[in-house]
RNA sequence: GGGCGCAUAGCUCAGCGGUAGAGCACUACCUUGACAUGGUAGGGGUCACAGGUUCAAUCCCUGUUGCGCCCA
């Protein structure tokens, strides 16, 4: 017997566990079956399970439970990345607990300690994509750091090297002062802050008083100016251009240049140029040929290395003594000091408030600087060319097509990818350098230290490159290192290209064209199919989850409250086509409901003796409502095989719902009630199989989405072993000799249940007083289905019998149009004869407005002429049912007066 | 500034060139033997606004407004 309630908890540990150890989430490379292949988008080895996770995860699962019940050998590749930054800053943020430091504990030890970290502490989110239900192919679980994926990514950097497509360059990249390393473009968030605008003058050197005003958000970089620039047009300065200015502070002469960087609307139309710590002035810098002076180090902290020698003292203009005392000042310090000085000193114009964007860090926080540094970058450029091919052939399809032109703006205007970071943790660069810098990259030391000897003609001592990978250089791979590339392996072999990618649109850039750039050039093929973009995550209110917010909503605190499935089901739902998923608590609870549903549904079946009927054969159904039914899931089965097919997760789950609840058991259960109390054994057996048969089509239909209940059902109902149900092939719609018949029959005699409902509830019909119902005016077929219908049309319509109406209506009788047909009721006494008849009159106008409506259309002589012909016909056909409808309607009425 | 998306019932969202839909919420009635996490019935919409195309527009086109996102 099944419990009175469904309990979620206990069932998901146990099946889950079943699952898992009967190896049924497997792929099976050497099965005949045809492959489908999903990698999933590694998680954060650091990272826990949030909603974001469980969204995108459960789009995932479902469709690789779907294609497994298909026939295909599945292959759902799971595994984490290695997270260079966020999980050296969790491991620091340990070791500053015991007050040592990474730098404390050196390299190797410090490294020793980030694996230690992860053996014991990582990965928890793969136990937690466990209570998801997530059908993952664990042992064949990978890592960005494990030791094959590690080859990987050596193999992509030396072939890249070798191929010219990776180089070592100076320029500027965006630096983060507090980790103290590069970062990408992409990890840069812009923020708008409210600041100033100094207006600081310079004076014109051999001009006498004549000054020139810049003005600048940053005024501590000035002391890394080479120069002025105006525009070439802005007549203002038209006889400045080839002057000099005499540096305020550091004393040092620096040239006025024309440059059309400068916008004469903006400040004064003359701007400093600090090309080592700004990207514009970098270009501008480059553009005249002008030195590149940093003046802030690692940390952003003032330094005076590369001005030092040229401090001039001007009296009233510059001290070296006020410079140097700025030495090891952070930014916004020297800023102070210097606006002070420059105030005291009688350079500073003016100070206007002013607001501009300002970049940050997107992990961490801090403001980015922009520095002059040497760094791996890797050309993608060229790796762009093949990725954009990928998608305007047609060989990756992004499902909303809309998210095609992002990908394409972003790849087509593409900046050389920096992928050094002056971390610890990760990939550690293959490259030594000799004592003269001369570079040697190689898959290992001893192949480098062959090169040196090679070139040098002697053994050379080589000290390797210190710096690791951009954690997307080796997530980039991921689609076939974990296959085991650069080895041929039979799984590279069978499950690449994968199928189809799931993923947020945030990614699209960092990982999404680096997988495909990666996965063109080395595999001379895509990496995927389809990429499904779905939408984020928000609470109930369509604002962003956050941590700072405190409106997150933690998946598994929802599994434990409502269930995997519910909550699984809850998400599928509300899954539209590029549209953020809003969701509350209230949403899996109300969901939570269906599962009960379900459940309860199934304990009628149970107590009503349906269990699996071993060889049972659709087509041999009798009965019309049995062949009904029958031909409704085959419907829902069509419906939600399509809707799957083209990701609409939310139809799928909606065309499951309204088939269960609003056919399967709003009716044919309730219809089901008195053929299985009835004695006609017959009858009854079918329908019980016909309920098993439905049943087993429903749990395999919702297994993808909620396979915690059905797979318990399954298995209760002797469909098959405990754990079972994942491995059954998906339905298939059938058609049934005499499907149209059993169809209008059903629906014929549905409606006319509707119908007496109505009428009674709007007449306010207790439901204890039951009538008789007579067809008056029905023809044969109508008639004679009623009478085969009494027993359900007794018990849903509180009526106690029906027949043919003879002789007179029955006075004070309620009346209602079903058809050719209308019905009667009496209910002398219990019904206000004004009220029917007010009820008549409403029904007739509006029967009649939409013959107004019909007519009018019809009366058009452009749309009969126009429109097509099946429309046309449609509408006479309307008109003629209404036509019919407005009659009956009206002689009711005039029986009631 | 450039690009994209959205606007339909109180809320969340489907939909579609041919009679406006669902879930939740709401109202009334019902503890009838699967389910009150339920049943039955009902109310509720100028489909943002203005033009255009069409026999016909909520749907297609143009513009406007409002909201959101991405890029600079």
């Amino acid at each position: 017997m099944l419990n009175k309630t469904f309990e979620p908890a206990e069932t998901e540990r146990r099946l889950y566990a079943l699952w898992e150890n009967n190896k049924v989430f497997s792929a099976e490379p050497t099965s005949s079956k045809k492959p489908f292949t999903i990698m999933i988008p590694p998680p954060n080895v650091t990272g826990t399970l949030h909603m974001g996770h469980a969204l995108t995860m459960t789009l995932q699962d479902t469709l690789i439970r779907w294609k497994r019940m298909q026939g295909f050998d599945t292959l759902w590749q799971p595994g984490t990345d290695h997270a260079g930054i966020a999980t050296q800053m969790v491991v620091e943020r340990s070791l500053a607990t015991e007050n040592t430091s990474r730098q404390a504990l050196g390299r190797e030890a410090f490294t020793q300690r980030v694996w230690q970290w992860k053996e014991e502490s990582g990965g928890g989110i793969t136990q937690q994509l466990r209570r998801l239900g997530a059908s993952l192919d664990w042992p064949r679980e990978r890592f960005t750091m494990d030791e094959g994926l590690s080859r990987a990514v050596k193999e992509v950097f030396v072939t890249l090297y070798q191929q010219g497509l990776i180089y070592r360059d100076r320029r500027l990249v965006n630096w983060d002062p507090v980790f103290r390393s590069a970062i990408s473009d992409l990890e840069v968030e812009s923020k708008d802050v409210a600041g100033h605008l100094w207006y600081i003058r310079y004076p014109v050197e051999g001009a006498g008083e004549q000054t020139i005003t810049v003005a600048t958000t940053r005024p501590e970089t000035m002391l890394g100016d080479v120069a002025v620039a105006v525009h070439p047009e802005d007549e203002r300065y038209a006889g400045l251009i080839g002057k000099s200015v005499r540096l305020p502070l550091t004393g040092r002469l620096i040239p006025i240049v024309a440059d059309t960087y400068s916008d004469p609307e903006k400040g004064t139309g003359a701007v400093k140029i600090t090309p080592a710590h700004d990207f514009n002035d970098f270009e501008v810098g480059r553009r005249h040929n002008l030195s590149m002076l940093s003046v802030l180090d690692e940390e952003a902290r003032v330094t005076l290395d590369e001005i030092d020698a040229d401090l001039v003292t001007v009296p009233g203009l510059a001290d070296p003594a006020f410079v140097r005392s700025l030495t090891g000042l952070p930014r916004d310090k020297a800023r102070k000091a210097i606006v002070d000085e420059l105030e005291t000193l009688g350079w500073l114009e003016k100070i206007e408030p002013h607001r501009h964007q300002v970049p940050h860090a997107e992990r961490g926080g801090a403001v980015i600087e922009p520095r002059l540094t040497t760094q791996w970058y890797c050309d993608a450029g060229k790796l762009a060319g093949p990725a954009i091919e990928a998608v305007t052939s047609g060989k990756i399809n992004f499902i909303p097509k809309q998210w095609e032109n992002t990908f394409f703006a972003w790849m087509r205007d593409i900046q050389p990818w920096c992928i050094s970071r002056q971390l610890w943790w990760g990939h550690r660069i293959p490259a030594w350098y000799g004592p003269d810098g001369e570079v040697f990259v190689a898959h290992d030391a001893e192949t480098a230290h062959a090169l040196a000897t090679k070139h040098y003609g002697i053994e050379t001592e080589l000290t390797q490159d210190e710096d690791v990978l951009d954690t997307w250089f080796s997530s980039g791979l991921w689609p076939f290192s974990t296959l085991g590339w650069p080895d041929q392996t039979p799984e590279l072999a069978r499950y690449y290209p994968t199928d189809v990618l799931v993923t947020g649109f945030d990614i699209i850039f960092f990982w999404v064209a680096r997988m495909i750039m990666m996965g063109q050039h080395f595999m001379k093929d895509v990496p995927f199919r389809d990429v499904f973009i779905h939408g984020l995550v928000r609470d109930e209110h369509g604002q962003k989850m956050s941590k700072s917010k405190g409106n997150g909503i933690d998946p598994l605190e929802l599994i434990d409250a409502y269930g995997a499935d519910a909550m699984r089901f809850t998400i599928c739902s509300l899954t539209g086509i590029g549209r953020d998923v809003k969701l509350g608590r209230k949403k899996v609870e109300d969901y939570r409901a269906f599962v009960t549903k379900l459940w309860n549904a199934a304990r009628f079946c149970e107590m009503n003796g349906v269990k699996a009927v071993e060889g049972f054969d659709p087509h041999s159904v009798q009965s019309a409502v049995g062949k009904w039914i029958i031909t409704e899931v085959s419907q829902a089965v069509s419906e939600a095989t399509q809707a799957l097919q083209v990701y609409r997760f939310d139809e799928y789950a909606l065309t499951c719902y309204r088939f269960v609840w609003n056919r399967f058991c709003d009716w044919f259960l309730e219809l089901a009630k008195p053929i299985f109390a009835s004695d006609n054994q017959q009858e009854s057996d079918e329908i019980r199989h016909v309920a098993a048969y439905v049943l087993g089509q429903i749990l395999r239909l919702l297994q993808p989405v909620m396979p915690f209940v059905t797979d318990d059902l399954w298995h209760a109902f002797g469909f098959g072993p405990e754990g079972s149900l994942i491995a059954q092939a998906w339905p298939q719609p059938i058609v049934l000799d005499g499907a149209q018949d059993a169809l209008a029959e059903c629906d014929q005699m549905i409606r006319l249940i509707s119908e007496i409902r109505t009428v009674r509830s709007e007449m306010n019909v207790p439901p204890s007083q039951k009538a008789p119902v007579f067809l008056k005016d029905a023809i044969p077929e109508t008639v004679a289905r009623a009478e085969r219908w009494q027993e359900a049309i007794g018990r849903m319509a509180r009526v106690t019998h029906v027949a043919a109406l003879t002789g007179e209506v029955p006075k004070g009788s309620a009346q209602a149009v079903l058809d050719e047909a209308t019905l009667i009721i009496p209910l002398e006494g219990l019904i206000d004869i004004s009220a029917e008849q007010e009820r008549l009159k409403k029904e007739l106008a509006k029967a009649e407005d939409e013959i107004g409506k019909t007519e009018k259309k019809l009366a058009n002589e452009n749309f009969v002429t126009r429109a097509k012909p099946e429309i046309v016909q449609e509408m006479r056909e309307r008109l003629t049912a209404q036509q019919g409808e407005c009659t009956r309607l009206k002689a009711a009425l005039l029986r009631i007066a």
